[in-house]
DNA sequence: GTATCTGCAAATCCTTTGCAAGTCA
DNA sequence: TGACTTGCAAAGGATTTGCAGATAC
């Protein structure tokens, strides 16, 4: 549960300073099982210490995706969330009608993965994906009546 | 080549009037075999008409795709990206390292359409689909040299 | 002690909106 | 004519930046 020992060990392996600031969001991406917004993470962390501003959030945050700690997934909101490597990876079915949003795992793609790189010789960085269309209560209700 | 007449054809018929603009944004569309942004889409008509103004071709656009006749995609730039409808949909490689974009055609995800209807009754929209990764050539610069 | 971090405020970028004037049908 | 469109200017939200003061090490 208590991982945060270990990530915080590779920000000091770096030469990074361990802040208050940085455990802190590191700490509110660790508790978060979904993903995040720098918004949200800065809502997080102010609840605890009111301090803190919404541009160390984004600083930090391109601190860690630059050290491979964090991954970013663009749902399509007009907005980046984020997420902390070694919470696992899956996908996201993300439907344009009613918004829901289902996890899918991570093998779903992984036949795409193998044909990218045989056909293309293009690793693909699947780790992350947002795939948008109609869910399947949704795509019922559209073939059921057509408005 | 010229398909102008089609398109503008679907405007009329559906109410909406046929202006210089509206014309000027849909030929720029035409003539951009890749993905166009709204700032290109504006500059390429501002070079011809002077006049506009580019919040009527962020509104024309979204008139356009609540017609269904432009696609959006997000290739991760911070902005989105359009397509009209009619020239074909295919699917992107993006490199992270070098930027480069690869054209994929469409099949190459029917499998991945297929067994997500299948196993979650999703329905995907697969025609503009960005895939992050790294190319063939940035592939074997980084494993060659550990940078 | 000092280079790294932070808070603050202002700037930037993309996109949207209110409104009065212009224009297609 | 009259509803639909536009230009303009200003607002909006997310993210970035400059800088001086604060702090981890």
């Amino acid at each position: 549960m208590h991982e945060t020992a270990g990530i915080t060990g590779r920000l000091s392996e770096q030469g990074y300073r361990l802040t208050p600031q940085r455990l802190m969001i590191l700490s509110a991406m660790e508790s978060s099982h979904d993903h995040i917004s720098a918004e949200e993470i800065y809502a997080q962390v102010a609840a605890k210490y009111p301090h803190v501003n919404i541009s160390t959030v984004y600083r930090t945050l391109e601190l860690l995706k630059k050290l491979g700690m964090v991954y970013e997934i663009d749902l399509g909101e007009g907005r980046i969330r984020y997420h902390a490597e070694g919470s696992g990876h899956h996908h996201h079915l993300v439907c344009q009608s009613c918004g829901k949003i289902t996890d899918i795992d991570e093998a779903t793609l992984s036949s795409l993965k193998d044909s990218l790189l045989r056909d293309y010789g293009f690793s693909a960085d699947l780790r992350h994906v947002g795939i948008f269309g109609l869910c399947e209560g949704c795509r019922k209700k559209s073939s059921a009546k057509k408005s």
